[in-house]
DNA sequence: TTGACAAACTGAACGGTGTTAACCTAGGCT
DNA sequence: AGCCTAGGTTAACACCGTTCAGTTTGTCAA
């Protein structure tokens, strides 16, 4: 009886060629300007065929994010294994601006759209995931503000830890999602990217109390920038 | 000829009633779900003559976001007259978070949708407003951070302003965009809006280098951690 | 081998969208 | 009076997400 299993891997394989393929189409053209019938075209299928597999174009969005928070979570779990609690923050916070320019059309659709949690239409597996903090990548942030705190490094209590670590992520997320909407808008004189980000980690680490001096100068690999923050520490 | 100049005004009136019933609309069910049909019946025309008065649902949507800028740097500028710098950039952040999450959609439409600026459709008028303090909003917070530099009471030079201007924007656009777009997420424990809002700002301005220790000390929300906090500190 | 059956898939259509082309029509000007 | 223009409408186009009725396809029991 291999039949039934090798057709449920078969339409298991359907369906993810579909997601990766909306989700090119996507992170090239947008959500909108994306149809049912520019993916079904792009696989081979009929429009309708997409339907068997999801309940309508937003599910399929929707299953797009789930699988893009593990890609986030997975590329945020390299900094987790940083010692230092406040190169740890930093390095979070690098490496989530970076995921977010460097994807700005997922990021968008992750942090930018709202998406009703209608609490029904998520799996078992989608419980399952939430809160682990090796796919949740809120949750890698949390646990490094709380090992952070319990270090020392930085000024808070414990029973403060969403507290600063939601702080820390729209510090980040600002940074990112102006960067995404407004980066060409003629109005403003933006300073560059990689300055708007270390500024924002500087000044936001600073704020909660880390002790910047003793980094090592040349430690991230944030080129120049952070020698200004050094040099600026010692005035106060 | 005094017709010609009524024809004028009724069209500019008309023109004006499109825009504040699309923005009307627009607010209540969001962008997409808003279609110039329904705008046209509830202005009693039929859809083509709102072409008459603007190219496409994108133009149209485009003046609304320039009459919000515009509404947006008038609340702005009650905190321009705060003579204290550290308390003007605080209390431009509090008036900015406030108009972000009392107009939702408006927000989104002016701060979080990519809108390509075609350099082509801006009027005169447009570009008179451009960089005009009172009518700005950026402007008023680059002013509000240049005069702390100047006072001495943020410990940045004169020309990081813009980098430290963005930084606060960011800031605060990061608190309220994550507001709007994520503050139903059944994944996050969220702390309070104002809790947020507060720290994000107490942080920032720390970072800065601004001496918050002269404020009343009732500021800051790090003195004793809320009870949901507390209880949901063993997370999910 | 044959027939039933379920699953996979499709073509055509529905109601909706933003937008446009063609037409109408009321009012002012010569 | 007759033309002419600006403002407005009706009907249509091309496209969208989605659904329904039908067709193919492959498997299993008889």
């Amino acid at each position: 009886m291999g039949v039934i299993e090798r057709r449920e891997r078969e339409k298991a394989e359907l369906r993810q060629r579909i997601v990766d393929t909306a989700r090119r189409l996507f992170a090239e053209l947008g959500y909108d300007a994306v149809g049912m019938r520019a993916i079904a075209e792009a696989i081979e299928y009929s429009p309708t065929a997409i339907y068997l597999h999801f309940k309508d174009k937003r599910a399929l969005f929707h299953e797009i994010c789930r699988q893009d928070f593990g890609r986030l979570a997975e590329v945020t779990r390299e900094g987790t294994s940083i010692v230092d609690p406040v190169e740890r923050l930093r390095r979070l916070g690098e490496i989530y601006v970076k995921f977010a320019v460097a994807h700005p059309n997922h990021y968008r659709l992750m942090f930018m759209t709202p998406i009703q949690h209608d609490e029904s239409d998520l799996s078992d597996e989608d419980r399952k995931r939430a809160g682990d903090p090796t796919c949740d990548g809120y949750a890698a942030l949390l646990e490094a503000v709380r090992y952070a705190i319990a270090e020392g490094a930085i000024d808070r209590k414990p029973a403060e830890a969403q507290l600063v670590a939601q702080t820390l992520w729209a510090g980040v997320h600002g940074v990112a999602s102006l960067e995404i909407t407004m980066h060409n808008d003629p109005w403003i004189d933006w300073s560059s990217l990689s300055r708007r980000r270390d500024e924002m980690l500087d000044v936001v680490l600073l704020g909660l109390g880390a002790n910047l001096e003793a980094r090592k100068p040349v430690s991230t690999g944030s080129t120049v920038s952070t020698g200004s923050i050094a040099k600026k520490a010692g005035r106060r």
